[in-house]
Parts: C-alpha cells; sequence; structure tokens
DNA sequence: GTGACTGCAAACGCTTTGCAATTGA
DNA sequence: TCAATTGCAAAGCGTTTGCAGTCAC
C-alpha cells in the first residue's frame, strides 16, 4: 500500500496482484533483501509467481523511486523500500545487521568532486564492521580501531 | 616484477609465467580491470591463457594483499594494484573514466559510526557521474548539480 | 620426480529475455 | 477488447570447480 498503488497507476502501470504482494513483502520486511528471498516470501502466498516476474517488478518499483537497488559485497543485489532521505549502510560482518547514516556525512567528498568539475549524481557506500551489539557481546574483542 | 615475485616465493607460491604476466598486466593498466580484460590483455601475449587461471590468479594475488578487488555498479569486479593509500573511486557515466579521491574525505562516516560503537574496518565508496572532460565537451548538457 | 599449477569444459548463482497465455483497465 | 503483464524455459553473464595433463621446483 502507500503511494505504491498510486505511482504505479499515475504512471499507467497495471496494479497486478503480484506486483502488490512484491511491494508489501518489501514494506513489511523493513531491512533489505535479495530478490530470490523476495520471491521466497512472495511464494508463501503466491506459490506460482515466478522470479522473473519478482526481477521485473523490483526494477520497475526502483525506475518510479519507490524501491532502492543496493549492490553490497557479493554478486547479489539488494532491495528496499525507498527510505525518504538518501542514506547508506553499514554492515556487521557478524551478524548481518544493517544500519544506515546519512548522506549529509559525505558533504567532503562531494565537495572534493565538485571542485574537480566532476559532475556527481550518486555515490554509494558502504561500511563493514562490528556493530555494538556484537562488539558487546564479545564477539571480536580485539577489533575496536578503524 | 616488484614484491610480487618475492611475496609469491615467500608464501611457498611457484612463479608461473602465467602468474608473472597476469601481475604485469595489472601493473601495467595503472586503472582497475575486470577479470576479463585481464584475461583479454593477457591472451595478446599469451593465447591460451584461461580464464579460469586469471581468477585463480587474481584470487591469490588479493589474498596476498598484492591486488585489491573492488566491486562496482554492475555485478563485474575489478582488479587493481594494491595501491598504498586507501582510496576510493569516481565512475564517470559517459566515458568509463576512473577517478581516485581519498579515504580522509570520509572522516565524518567514520566519526558518526564510531561514536555508536560500530567498529568499522573497511568502507568501500563510489562515486558517480560525469567526468570533467565529458561536461567540457558537452556530452551531458544539463548535468551541473547533484 | 612430484605436487602445485594449468587448460578445458562443465556447472554455478544471479539476472535477463523471448514467447505464448493470461488478465487488468 | 487488447495491450500490459505473467509464467515458463532457456539463455546470458561473471565466476567457480573437477579433472587430467604439465611443469616449476
Amino acid at each position: 500500500m502507500h503511494h505504491a498503488r498510486a505511482t504505479l497507476r499515475e504512471h499507467g502501470y497495471r496494479l497486478t496482484p503480484q506486483r502488490t504482494l512484491i511491494w508489501e513483502v518489501l514494506r513489511g520486511a523493513g531491512r533489505h533483501l535479495t530478490a530470490e528471498e523476495v520471491a521466497a516470501e512472495v511464494q508463501e502466498t503466491m506459490p506460482d509467481v515466478n522470479v522473473s516476474t519478482v526481477y521485473r517488478t523490483l526494477e520497475l518499483l526502483v525506475g518510479l523511486d519507490l524501491v532502492v537497488e543496493t549492490r553490497l559485497e557479493g554478486s547479489a543485489g539488494y532491495y528496499e523500500v525507498s527510505p525518504e532521505p538518501t542514506h547508506h549502510h553499514f554492515v556487521c560482518r557478524e551478524c548481518g545487521a544493517v544500519e544506515h547514516f546519512g548522506d549529509d556525512l559525505l558533504a567532503p567528498v562531494r565537495i572534493e568532486l565538485a571542485g574537480r568539475d566532476c559532475g556527481v549524481d550518486e555515490i554509494q557506500v558502504t561500511a563493514y564492521g562490528v556493530c555494538a551489539a556484537c562488539r558487546a557481546a564479545g564477539r571480536r574483542p580485539g577489533a575496536s580501531g578503524a
């Protein structure tokens, strides 16, 4: 639900049950999912939904800025409902948790590149390390510094 | 040449012509290459070198910290000789040119995450846009701002 | 000589595509 | 109605793997 239905209609796209379900899975997840994870969850409700439909729908939603795609470490792409402000990810190497941090922290990078006459239109950032919880649990004793 | 030969020997790996050539291609490139690009260039000298050998060698060199692997936008991995200081990439969407910028620009990100007790050990950053040359050439007239 | 290494070919995981059947508007 | 959308199956890309032959040591 939310603005997805409206946005799809506005752009003349059809509101199919598959698209609705895919969108709801993404909304409900509250975290980013791979296309295959989305497919698996969708198939719990509609077993016949094909992965290709999932990929096509994700591509569509990304194009409409309803969903953002991120390529983390491995080769698989991750998808999540577009958060209002642009943000980036911190991924815990221990538990896989993902945190967000603001795009404003990249101001120095933008300034530097602007100074070189580079027209930046996107900056992808992913930080890796051990999250506070895992550090507290002593899952990586020595990892304090950068 | 450089320290690659020495490092390989130190670790008990054999010095094969394929490995030497792959290393030299990477050194000579002066920029990052995909595995397939490395293979193509290697094959100009040794036509029978297989991609799998290239992949295995790159993996080996990465493990020895002689080469760094970066995953940019698409799904393909990029490889380059380990540069001394940590740096990040700006990729031109028009001509594909890649520029580097310093890790020090990410200080605010590190400070923010440190404040959250996240033990960051790596930050991957890639900026996309149109480089100065392409902008000067008018290859993207309207693209001035972010 | 011998095990590390190679080339080959086949398989892999993730993603995209062509096409006929279906279905929302 | 009828084009947009789907499911299916097959191909695509980048990458990895098993294996038998080879080559650096």
